[in-house]
DNA sequence: CGAAAATTTGACATGACTCAACTGGAGTGG
DNA sequence: CCACTCCAGTTGAGTCATGTCAAATTTTCG
């Protein structure tokens, strides 16, 4: 009996759309299983992104190094999610981000040429992309809004409130990073919480 | 000779996708005109946004109340600027925005069931508002990058670099909203520039 | 002209940054 | 198994940007 390594996907896509066994066995053949070392790269940054990548096990970050050299972490990666450079792979530009594992992982990975022939072949994940990608949006705008209107100290207690994982799969400096403050601000922020 | 109110609309259309006659006239069925005086509310905050606007003339701010009581401006709209809320929009939950005009202005609207309605009779429309909301997508991505990696003053100098014209249309009360910072540092910051 | 709103200024408080030094734990090689 | 190094995290001291509150000034508009 062996494992589905193509299951989780599957019932990620099943969350929002429905699919027959032929239409499952089309997406398990376009989507490529891999395992990757820890501190390793599916993205590097001017490169161009032509794979979208679905976390089966592991967990990543994405960064831009920013003008004064630092780097700036936009989002973590776990199970069950979608990382890639959606701008680089709409616009096919090089990307300004690098997306390095921090952990070993197992990843499904799809090139984009692909998913367009996917998209004709499964039409429903047309449905399941876009609104994969109004919730980024979304969230985008959300996570702005807490910028701005809310202390670092503040944010990062949210943060651990809402996913108390972070702490024990991140470093704080790359949660420091995330929060868009130095590692020894968020040290102080911890002792005095 | 009549103006056609729905020229620059169709205008912005074609800049994506092209229109024979008869799908510019449904569009232009669906879409209505109306003008709005200066200070008066396209949307109201704990409403359900039930329509998408597009600027033919004027100006808009969309803006928040956060949870200290502060009205935190997400953005402007000016001409050919489209404008609602989104997530009200696909969730047809209550907005947390209010839209308000800043000048008299000249608007089209169209219903979210008519837009539907639109989608199945020029469906290239599709495929209009997908880029639009990828773009959208990608420039929140980039204000959020933007607010974490610069100061208050190096973002207002590139705002006011962008977009010079809004020093004309928009008071500096809002300008400052919409950096994420206090009228009296906006004042000090220009003081030193 | 006069009232209300927008903007500026002053004084002071504070949150976050930088740079440097220190601590503690995890690996590594002899 | 120990000594060494390396890295993450913490702490301290001083600085700077921005916030807050109050008041002064300027602009807008009826």
């Amino acid at each position: 009996m062996t494992k589905d390594k193509h299951q989780a996907l599957i019932e990620n896509f099943e969350k929002e759309v429905s699919l027959n066994e032929v239409e499952k066995e089309i997406i398990r053949d376009y989507f490529h299983f891999f395992t990757i070392q820890k501190k390793k790269d599916l993205l590097r940054s001017g490169d161009i992104c032509n794979y979208t990548f679905f976390i089966l096990k592991g967990c990543t970050r994405s960064f831009n190094i920013d003008e004064k050299g630092i780097e700036r972490i936009q989002n973590f990666g776990f199970e069950n999610y979608w990382v890639g450079d959606l701008l680089s792979l709409f616009t096919g530009e090089p990307s300004s981000l690098t997306i390095e594992t921090i952990e070993h992982s197992q990843i499904l990975k799809i090139h984009k040429d692909d998913l367009e022939n996917l998209y004709n072949e499964v039409p429903q994940l047309e449905r399941f992309f876009r609104i994969l990608y109004q919730k980024a949006y979304v969230s985008s705008l959300k996570r702005l809004n807490k910028m701005v209107q809310f202390s670092a100290s503040e944010n990062y207690n949210q943060l651990i409130k809402e996913q108390p994982n972070l702490l024990q799969r991140v470093p704080l400096a790359y949660i420091a990073s995330y929060l868009g403050i130095a590692p020894e601000s968020l040290s102080r922020i911890r002792r005095n919480s």
